[in-house]
DNA sequence: GTACTCACG
DNA sequence: GACGTACGTGAGTACG
């Protein structure tokens, strides 16, 4: 039902929120990182108790919290020093202010404002049409400036002293009724804004003259009949002045708003959202007084160890580092590690694969160039030196003693855990029984400050910021088939090693730490790294069922018809060749049958890519087959073959590994083995996804985000047609499609949406008229020709991308909407080059940001679904994978939907919806 | 170890 | 005006 007659709408003035919250509260600050948040909780405190007292009868149904935006606006226009005597912004405040956006999100408040216009403005129009609609307005604000919107259903309530202000409540204030308030302004001026005003004049005195002539103007134009003659000529010599300042007191009733009245309908907080957004402001009392309310068990607010300012260089001295023997010496570190309250620890195993891989031994620091590597399982040297013993080497601690003792400082709340690539670690230790937290992690530190600068591994880490070469392990063991687990490496060199990774983690974590906050990516780390290094663990330990006897009876009929491709291959060749071996083919091809192709630069090779034999192709039968050649051998080799050594012999599942820190741009990326490249696009490749199932009893649940890359960039760009045709859930390829052809939606043809869909994606790599063309296969001049009418009717994507590589080469970096800094350090480069980074810059922020909105998803999920019978599997880019009890997919659908649908809440509120198609089948194919 | 190719979003 | 170009990944194979 449309805003009209019965209903209430409340009008929170935000700003005044805001500086009441600052000035009433100690400049608290968040415990983990010293961001300044006082003003934050004052501000969630006033929203909480503001909406507690509204269950009675006068509850309003429509609220919104109204903020100002932007320094300058058209009162600046008209008079420069409006407001020019307002003290700057205090320096600890200032980014508490996206913040209290954040809050007012999260308590499921809409929250309004607009660019160049002060609140007041808005909270007038809107008050104006709620009044017109014959609705009821209270604005929640003691601002006098706003007083002249009272009447006529409009009232003001001061929170703080909870008293009402009605058309009296005003003329006891102003002397006048609400509609003659400007006209006192305009005479009294103001000097908190610097309204000039008539000097000598006060509120009193215009009151009295207003009243006695009615309204300004008329006063005004009889100023030479006031008998004082001082007050008299200040009103003859000032009426400009005077006028002027009207202006800048009367209020906007008229804005054109982005919303309408029935946008800010109230709705219930969501518990969840609500209750993560305190517990990341790491607000105790309120999360606790929340989570009582609601209901609802209240997040652990985690207690995070800040190091130390700066250290002083210590040098790097082995003979610092002490072997642990026995359970005394490690009480001693036990001991320090609690005293401190934190700890860096480093885990050494037989391999890589945190599955599998035996846990050998562990290190320890809490003191920079002091640490402690404590042997467990190496293996004592042999006799005849030949083949190693399979006995353990002397002087180690009992593995279980050591593993029951570390157990409590580990699981410690009150205790940090530092790592490098703690995901690792972490994972090793739970296999006995550990859960490592809360952690830090040195690697993802490095990641939120410095993504697409360079790597995060501990020795590009250690050269970078310690200026240190670690100890290499290649010597100690060794390479190729005569290499030797770390079991295998004699303590004497295995100690100094060990030791030294924990020193070097230690240290990186104080240099690195303190400065995620100068670099303004602490909520990046915190919110969208660290969180997610357990909800990765997870994913990973459960790994997903893959059926052997499907792929291996693929693997064979692969083989089959490679080989009779290879022969017919070989017989329109006139010889036998390595097929797989593109310098043969190349040769084959262009010099021996004399086909047109060029060679590539950099090698003197052919190039015989998909797409060049795929051009060939139209008129000889070799490339042709190459081709369906190449395709088997992918899937073989790849896939069908590869996978079958990934299965698991304990747990008969394929476990891949998510590099978190992988890709600049947020995504995650999958190793050992990769399974965001599964194939789906041919016919003949998705059958591998059937290889991919669901425990008897249990089906595979696969949800995608749909479109996000372009709804990410019709709300960054700010697209109107784009965003509405999203909303309206239309076909986004064929509206393009439509606009740029002029082609009625009706009438389209797959092939013109199919041109339309390939300008889609491009516009989000940065788009090129020559890679256009190429994707497209038509001339270049065509494609710069469907480029340049793209612009021309979405002028705004122009605009993002010549804003966004202006902002790259300004600062050096881009960033995504929740914050996350992609760094485009070749953005000034010349030549190719500054092309690469240019499309890279683009795109960043949209890859990047859709990385972000997933990610956020993840870490929430766990919660989630924690009380369904559902395991988060996989995820790839834009979905989720879940392995989920049969009879329960409809819960978990819903369920997995609203937290994917709603992930970018409450940090970002975007502007398009965000929707996600959800299928199910016993197997990968069949749940597409 | 590097280049090429190709699987995915 | 020429130069090369769609963005982000991982893995298998050939080859030096």
């Amino acid at each position: 039902m449309a805003f009209g007659k019965g209903h209430h709408l409340h009008l929170i003035d935000g700003s005044a929120f805001i500086f009441r919250a600052y000035h009433a509260l100690p400049p608290l600050t968040r415990k983990s990182d010293g961001l300044p948040v006082g003003a934050v909780s004052g501000f969630c405190n006033m929203l909480l108790r503001y909406i507690d007292g509204n269950d009675g009868p006068d509850a309003p149904t429509h609220a919104a919290v109204i903020f100002d935006k932007g320094s300058h606006t058209f009162r600046n226009d008209l008079y420069d020093q409006y407001k020019a005597n307002r003290d700057a912004m205090p320096e600890d405040l200032r980014p508490q202010i996206p913040l209290t956006r954040d809050a007012t999100r999260a308590f499921n408040v809409a929250c309004e404002e607009l660019e160049g216009f002060e609140a007041d403005d808005i909270i007038a129009t809107l008050s104006c049409q709620a009044r017109e609609a014959g609705g009821r307005v209270t604005i929640i604000s003691s601002d006098k400036d706003l007083m002249q919107l009272v009447g006529g259903g409009v009232e003001m309530l001061d929170a703080m002293k909870n008293l009402r202000i009605d058309v009296e409540g005003v003329e006891a204030k102003f002397g006048v009724g609400p509609d003659r308030v400007v006209d006192v302004q305009a005479l009294a001026g103001d000097s908190v804004d610097n309204v000039p005003g008539a000097p000598g004049i006060g509120i009193k005195t215009a009151a009295l003259l207003i009243n006695e002539y009615g309204d300004l103007d008329t006063l005004l134009e009889r100023a030479g009949e006031i008998k004082q003659p001082k007050r008299r000529q200040t009103l003859i010599d000032h009426a400009d002045q005077i006028r002027l300042s009207r202006e800048l007191v009367r209020l906007d009733t008229s804005m054109t708003l982005p919303f309408t009245l029935d946008d800010l309908e109230v709705r219930d907080p969501d518990a969840e959202t609500l209750l993560a957004f305190l517990s990341e402001m790491e607000f105790r009392t309120l999360t606790k007084r929340v989570s009582d309310r609601m209901g609802v068990a209240a997040p652990a607010v985690p207690e995070p160890a800040a190091p130390q300012v700066e250290a002083e260089v210590v040098p790097f001295d082995p003979d610092k580092y002490e072997v642990v023997r026995d359970a005394a010496a490690l009480q001693v570190w036990i001991d320090r590690i609690v005293d401190r309250g934190w700890v860096a620890v480093d885990t050494e195993t037989t391999g890589l694969d945190d599955m599998r891989a035996d846990l050998v031994g562990v290190s320890l620091a809490v003191e920079i160039g002091r640490a402690c590597y404590i042997p467990l399982r190496h293996k004592a040297a042999d006799r005849d030196d030949l083949f190693g013993s399979d006995d353990l080497a002397e002087g180690q601690m009992d593995f279980d003693t050591c593993i029951e003792m570390l157990k409590p400082v580990l699981e410690d709340p009150s205790i940090l855990k530092i790592g490098q690539n703690m995901k690792y670690d972490a994972k090793i230790l739970w296999r006995f029984g550990i859960n490592v937290a809360p952690i830090d992690d040195t690697m993802l530190i490095s990641y939120a400050q410095h993504a697409g600068l360079h790597g995060h591994g501990m020795d590009t880490l250690s050269e970078r910021y310690l200026d240190h070469t670690p100890i290499p392990i290649k010597p100690l063991l060794g390479s190729g088939k005569s290499a030797i687990t770390f079991d295998r490496v004699s303590l004497d060199k295995a100690a100094p090693y060990a030791a030294e990774d924990a020193d070097i983690t230690l240290r990186l974590w104080h240099a690195l730490k303190p400065r995620l906050h100068t670099a303004k990516v602490t909520t990046v780390y915190e919110t969208m790294e660290r969180p997610l290094v357990p909800v990765l663990a997870g994913m990973e330990r459960a790994g997903i069922k893959v059926d052997r006897q499907t792929l291996s009876r693929m693997s064979s009929a692969f083989a089959q018809k490679m080989a009779g491709l290879e022969a017919e291959i070989h017989e329109l060749a006139g010889e036998t060749f390595n097929v797989g071996s593109p310098k043969q083919l190349g040769e084959i091809l262009f010099d021996k049958m004399g086909l047109t192709g060029g060679k590539k630069g950099k090698t003197g090779a052919y190039a015989t890519g998909a797409d060049v034999l795929e051009d060939l192709a139209t008129e000889y039968d070799l490339p042709a087959r190459v081709l369906d050649w190449r395709q088997l051998s992918k899937l073989k080799s790849t896939y069908t073959d590869a996978l079958q050594d990934h299965i698991n012999p304990d747990t008969g599942r394929v476990h891949t590994s998510y590099s978190i820190a992988g890709a600049a741009t947020g995504r995650l990326a999958s190793t050992d083995p990769n399974l965001q490249n599964i194939p789906i696009r041919s016919e003949e490749g998705r059958r591998i996804r059937q290889a991919f199932v669901a425990e008897e009893g249990k089906v595979l649940l696969a949800l995608d985000y749909s479109q996000i890359e372009l709804r990410i960039l019709a709300h960054i760009a700010g697209i109107e047609e784009l965003k509405q045709a999203f909303r309206e859930g239309q076909d986004i390829h064929a509206l393009t499609a439509s606009e740029m052809f002029n082609v009625p939606l009706d009438e389209m043809t797959p092939d013109v949406r199919r041109q339309a869909k390939a300008i889609n994606f491009g516009v989000i790599y940065g788009i090129s008229g020559f890679g256009l063309a190429r994707n497209l296969r038509i001339p270049r001049a065509e494609a710069q020709g469907f480029i340049d009418r793209y612009f021309e009717r979405f002028p705004g994507i122009k605009d993002y991308m010549a804003d966004t590589t202006a902002f790259a080469k300004e600062h050096g970096f881009v960033q995504t909407l929740f914050g996350r800094k992609i760094h485009t350090p070749e953005i000034s480069a010349s030549g190719p080059r500054a092309g690469f980074a240019k499309r890279a810059a683009i795109n960043a922020p949209i890859q990047g940001t859709a990385a972000d909105v997933i990610r956020r998803a993840m870490i929430r999920m766990p919660d989630a679904i924690a009380d369904l019978p559902a395991t988060m599997l996989l995820q790839v880019h834009d979905e989720l994978l879940f392995e989920v009890d049969a009879e329960a997919v409809d819960t978990v659908t819903q369920r997995v939907r609203e937290i994917m649908e709603n992930a970018s809440m409450p940090a970002v509120n975007l502007t398009v919806p965000l929707t996600v198609d959800a299928g199910s089948g016993s197997n990968w194919s069949d749940a597409h």
